[in-house]
DNA sequence: AGCTTTTTCTCGACAGTCGAGAAAATTAAT
DNA sequence: ATTAATTTTCTCGACTGTCGAGAAAAAGCT
């Protein structure tokens, strides 16, 4: 949507792409930014000296990059300019952290979960009580919290706001904002997981190219799947979306699936279900709610000496995953698939059956398979993606808009 | 992406402003413009001003509003600011129309096909020379014609300029903006006809309901089955795609399609699928290449009078449409579906497929099923298409960034 | 101390928006 | 026939912001 455009507006969105490229590389000189940004000399000028004043930027000097000459000034993100919380939700630890403005990590609270059926009440005062100890023990005060973004598995609602269903409540739905935000002035976004990871690849990936990937896709493949896409369209800024894909049916009434329903991918591609098909369980009998990696590993480990059985579970794990990705590609169209997640350790046995089922379709016939790529330390993208989504949310929507009666003494 | 920000790019984004009103209501006055985009009254007329000596616009007298007072000025698009051309290329038909600025039809040609197999060269010689008739026979001057656009069933792919598949070239591909633009300095473009439809129903549905459809889907039902897809993100500006929906897997290794994979939703709903079910032929029979509307009309009386394997060639059609439409809403969340295209006749007959395919999948068992209706006149939706991508995109890249050197006599 | 080099900062010109109120063009009232 | 009222357009000066050029600053080198 087109909106009115004044001037403020212009030194508002000049101040963000300032930020912007302070974010991209901390410690940059007047001249620096000038280049990164495109702004001319003066506007940099201004514009760092107000941010200087309302205490956002600070000032180090550094020596002339030719040896010689006035020395520069290098201007970072000042860390107590504000701070933000990630809570990570996965199905057996609550991670709660704290990182600074610049970015760093200054306290973190892991919180070991039974995985009991818990009521949402209960639920939510846990998370409540465990950001305030979180709050307290890095010695951050309320008012200076800017942020806060959960991640979770299952399905969110697209207003980055409710849990709609998840493995550990089921389809007892939560609403993050409500219950977070009368305690806290911050914004309160909730994403699935796997958008996060999607959209940390997506910058990583997008630096090391170059250029902006127009399109990439995580899979995470763990106890439940989860798939996170992130479009790169021309000239706007990536969006990324984390859609049910877990539950997207693969085969019309087929298996039945922890969820309730009958075929979808994860009924097929979950470790339970690998587990299932490797013992020939009935694909319609109710499976186990949690089922350790190690089981899995087993299977792996007879596979890997030729067991047919096994070696077959593996495989329609690797076609349902397959088939559902080549349905990704005919929505989409190609883009890179990158796997990531305890999951990946089986990828080459499932390999073929991914083959075969991205083979079936059209799109995958004329423009070929997509790239295929397998990435551990899913931990660590999940926290950059909370930090690439909430750093520059805070950026564009608290710091760039100018605030009057702000700056003072430092 | 965000760009650096000047003066002059807030003049052009606010000249955009009144050519968007003016494009949602042609002949508005001053004041009505200052409402509409919200921009202050002295600067409406500084843009206006400007808008007239360029020769976009010009001014008609209106009586005031409240019967007495100073007479309105009410500014209209110069029709001959510019002009656009549409082709849109179908199975056996090449329809071309030419429109000028204020949107009206001022010329149309159209060709009859024949369906035997056509090089690419020929089919390319076709179209340049039927576009250059077009022009002489309009009156149009070829440095006038400011865009070209294009429609097309099949696949294409999201450069918006390149025919992957089609069921008539098969998979012969076309660069459209190869084969156009050494003849004109127009701006060509390539869409999936769907899509036209699909942002067409947006925008006249946005308008009915005063706010814009988060998501709408536009499901064209007919020799082949298209879908397009429609996004309104919050604070930017609609984007629609049309992804290879007809050729997406259905059924792994399942019936046999005209583009040669097997399991394709159009292997199942497409109007030879709905043959080749209702007289048992086997699914793995090769299709035949156009089935007269005709014979799908018999069938469809058989059902209609009880006939079971006649009644069952529909509802399989409806459960491959119902499955495809559950995966869809897996990936991209909820939205309405409109069906259009000669197969809406048998919606009813496909209806209850439909719902049993859609009601498969978690997504749809948590939000409910979506909002399902039919819209006759797909000529029209295309038509509509065609001009609020092209007319939109003149607007934002020819007229709204101020061309120096310009402006005369009128 | 003076010259060179590198970098930051300042100044005046220019482009654009905005609000207020003047000006214009008409009907209604006297 | 004037004058008043009304509605709408247009103009003026203040303000915000960007830009390029060149001044100023702060160092090393000779």
């Amino acid at each position: 949507m087109l909106t009115k455009s004044s001037t403020e507006l212009i030194r508002q969105q000049n101040r963000a792409l300032v930020l912007v490229a302070l974010r991209r590389r901390n410690g940059q000189s007047h001249t620096d930014l000038g280049i990164e940004t495109g702004l001319a000399s003066a506007t940099v000028t201004a514009i760092t000296q107000e941010l200087e004043n309302e205490n956002i930027i600070e000032r180090t000097v550094a020596p002339p990059a030719g040896g010689r000459g006035r020395p520069r000034i290098l201007f970072k993100q000042r860390r107590s300019a504000a701070y933000a919380a990630f809570v990570r939700i996965s199905s057996d630890v609550l991670q709660y952290s704290m990182v600074d403005y610049s970015g760093t990590l200054i306290y973190r609270i892991e919180e070991k979960r039974d995985n009991a059926g818990q009521t949402v009440e209960a639920f939510a005062a846990d998370i409540r009580a465990a950001l305030g100890r979180l709050a307290e023990k890095s010695r951050v005060s309320p008012s200076d919290l800017k942020a806060i973004s959960i991640s979770s598995k299952g399905l969110v609602a697209d207003d980055n706001t409710t849990l709609l269903w998840s493995s550990v409540l089921g389809s007892q739905q939560i609403n993050m904002r409500k219950t977070l935000e009368p305690d806290w002035q911050a914004k309160v976004t909730l994403n699935h997981e796997s958008l996060l990871v999607a959209s940390a690849l997506h910058t990583s990936l997008s630096r090391k190219e170059g250029k902006p990937i127009p399109r990439l896709a995580a899979l995470s493949l763990g106890h439940s799947i989860g798939l996170g896409v992130v479009h790169a369209d021309t000239y706007e800024s990536p969006r990324a979306r984390a859609p049910g894909f877990g539950h997207m049916i693969h085969s019309h009434g087929g298996a039945l699936c922890r969820c309730g329903s009958y075929g979808c991918i994860e009924a097929y591609a979950g470790s339970y279900a690998i587990l299932r098909a490797a013992f020939k369980v009935p694909a319609t009998t109710l499976p186990a709610n949690f089922v350790p990696f190690i089981e899995v590993e087993k299977i792996a480990v007879q596979a890997r000496q030729g067991d047919r059985l096994a070696k077959s579970a593996f495989r329609e794990a690797g076609t349902a995953i397959g088939n559902g990705l080549a349905r990704l590609i005919s929505l989409h169209g190609k883009m890179p698939v990158v796997f990531t997640g305890p999951g990946v350790r089986f990828f080459d046995l499932m390999r073929p059956g991914i083959d075969e089922g991205l083979s079936a379709s059209l799109g995958v016939q004329i423009e070929g398979p997509p790239e295929m790529s397998t990435s551990l330390d899913e931990e660590r993208l999940v926290f950059e993606g909370h930090l690439n989504h909430t750093m520059s949310a805070i950026d564009r929507d608290v710091i760039a808009p100018k605030i009057l009666g702000q700056g003072g003494t430092p």
